[in-house]
DNA sequence: TAGGATTGCGAAAACGATTAAGATAGAAAG
DNA sequence: CTTTCTATCTTAATCGTTTTCGCAATCCTA
């Protein structure tokens, strides 16, 4: 490899000259700086990260934290949907990304911060994690710096999808269809659940819903099965929902299939609809009614303020960021009365 | 940051001592090796992976080369289940993996292989890359090591994906199903494709199938409007196939809604067959008949491999590794006669 | 034209580790 | 009692950059 060594040595000056005339400096003439530019590029010369990262404690290399439970993960449509974004972005303005792990074996296991540091991250984002997890909460309070996706801690910058309003526009269009009766199966205790959840209650008092307590079941999260197995626990209610809201879009496969084989339609005999937007929603038939969730914008946010506060910490303020999504109105609710 | 200076301090030894005693080097002496240890540990010493990889050129941290075509990406199903895997194997490894891209634009625009070489990479895998890209071919011709997924280079590691049995076992499947008129919707023009199209023409002339021209029809990969479009065409022949197979699980979603728009049943009335064996295949009504690809075989494969390469590079060489599939039996391929 | 300001460049010290080679001590060997 | 090992530890160079500081040479300005 040829470092700037050799081209100081071709051009006959020192070593600093040629970083300064790289990386444009003003305290180097004209000429000097053109031939070191002339002959960098002639001699293919490129940087070396390692060193420029040592030397200057910037690695240009965000991590990225998320967990695979349950064999999840990048096959995560959501998440994928998110980091996809966020790696756009991010390299865009020079940065790479690289995965935050522990599960390192032949040497001493790292915690989540120790990765960190090891590497060099310039800042870390994390989503998709167990947020109870002592490790997350490490990282969170160090002094790296962080971005959180759908979740928020003290003191921190945060980027959420607005599960709230999100529920409320789902549910105030399922009832401008004319739905009465309608039950949420909801996901495993979580912040982003608990504001589903919330603004379902809330949105159903003020549009004078009466909500029984049946209707209100619990689901995983990507759970077919455990869907699956709701849906068939509200069919055989005396008086069951008219309309079925699921954690998720995936999730809805599990209760679509319950409801088929007991020859129901949808949505003439019962409405459903997700909740995520994901891309094959808009494939079924009917496509499904879902809210969509924007993870372009969740992914590009993320990375946009993560690396305004990593250049300009004085600057930044730990802020909530707000992400709106957006009610699809696929054909799987369908219209009463 | 405690860094191997400050240990060397409180220990009252040289930095050199306190390296070899964390590096279980012979020439120290066990008491101090002890001591050092210990302290090290107390002062929450880590080390610093840039500094090690400056000194030693190995950055233990694999570039991961694939490219976002079409707004796929991350969000392409087959290769997030192969990354993932990959991902697994190389933190088992203690690698760590990193995206390589040319996407800069604050600072000069780097190719592929300026990016590997300006983070160090130890190595590369490529996969869902457009394999007649210039820059492509650069990475591969250099002195990095290489592992390709899917496509087969001159002298490199290759891990594929048995297309040419996939296609064979799928096809012989439907045909024992008492299925005779086959069509097939192939992707567009790749080694990938090649493989399986001329899989399919082989298996069918063993079958003694015949296949009109007008039964085998091109659609991109994941691409349901053009499975809709393929598909309308087929159905509209004077003599229409009792199967279609689709380039993947996704784009038969496309064809899907076509079938069941002009009233046909799935699988009582026409037969189809996905390939890839995603997920949600499994979650359809009736559940997709596909081929299964074994994308957890593939991507650890592919990081042991790619390993192997950087560690023993003597003693690797270039070979190609096939991973059979295996078929889904679902529900969408029905009997016939 | 002397003095100070400006400009262009180089020497050298970092950054945090690894490692070859040298130094020191005590032990074994003659 | 030298000499030669061996075991243990240190010195110092190095990886490829960046950056501070100092030194000339040049340029103004009065």
């Amino acid at each position: 490899m040829v470092s700037m060594k050799d081209i100081a040595e071709a051009c006959g000056v020192s070593v600093a000259s040629v970083s300064k005339a790289l990386n444009n400096h003003t305290d180097i003439g004209e000429e000097t700086r053109q031939l070191i530019r002339r002959t960098a590029k002639e001699m293919g010369y490129f940087p070396n990260s390692v060193a420029r990262t040592l030397k200057t404690n910037r690695s240009y290399n965000l991590g990225v934290l998320f967990t695979d439970e349950a064999n999840s993960g990048l096959t995560h449509d959501y998440f994928a949907g998110v980091l996809e974004s966020f790696k756009e972005t991010a390299e865009k303005n020079d940065y790479d990304i690289t995965f935050v792990n522990r599960n390192r074996e032949r040497r001493r296991r790292m915690t989540y911060l120790e990765h960190a540091r090891y590497r060099g991250f310039d800042g870390v984002v994390i989503a998709c994690v167990d947020f109870a997890d002592p490790e997350v909460a490490q990282l969170v309070a160090s002094d790296i710096p962080v971005v959180t996706i759908d979740h928020i801690f003290n003191n921190r910058i945060a980027v959420m999808s607005d599960n709230v309003k999100g529920m409320q526009s789902l549910l105030r269009y399922i009832y401008s269809c004319g739905h009465r009766r309608i039950a949420y199966i909801h996901g495993h205790p979580s912040s982003v659940t608990g504001s589903r959840l919330s603004s379902f209650y809330k949105t159903a008092e003020e549009l004078g819903l009466e909500v029984p307590d049946e209707y209100v079941l619990e689901a995983g999260y990507r759970d077919t099965d455990g869907a699956a197995a709701a849906t068939q626990q509200l069919l055989s209610l005396s008086c069951p929902p008219t309309c079925i809201l699921y954690p998720d879009d995936f999730a809805c496969l599990g209760g679509i299939n319950t409801l088929r084989e007991k020859g129901l339609r949808i949505p003439e005999d019962i409405s459903i609809a997700g909740y995520d937007g994901l891309r094959i929603g808009r494939h079924m038939d009917p496509k499904l009614t879902t809210l969509k969730q924007d993870t372009q914008k969740l992914g590009s946010y993320a990375a946009e303020k993560l690396i305004r506060l990593i250049e300009h910490p004085k600057t930044s303020v730990p802020e909530i960021l707000v992400v709106e999504g957006e009610v699809y109105e696929g054909g799987s609710v369908g219209k009463i009365g």
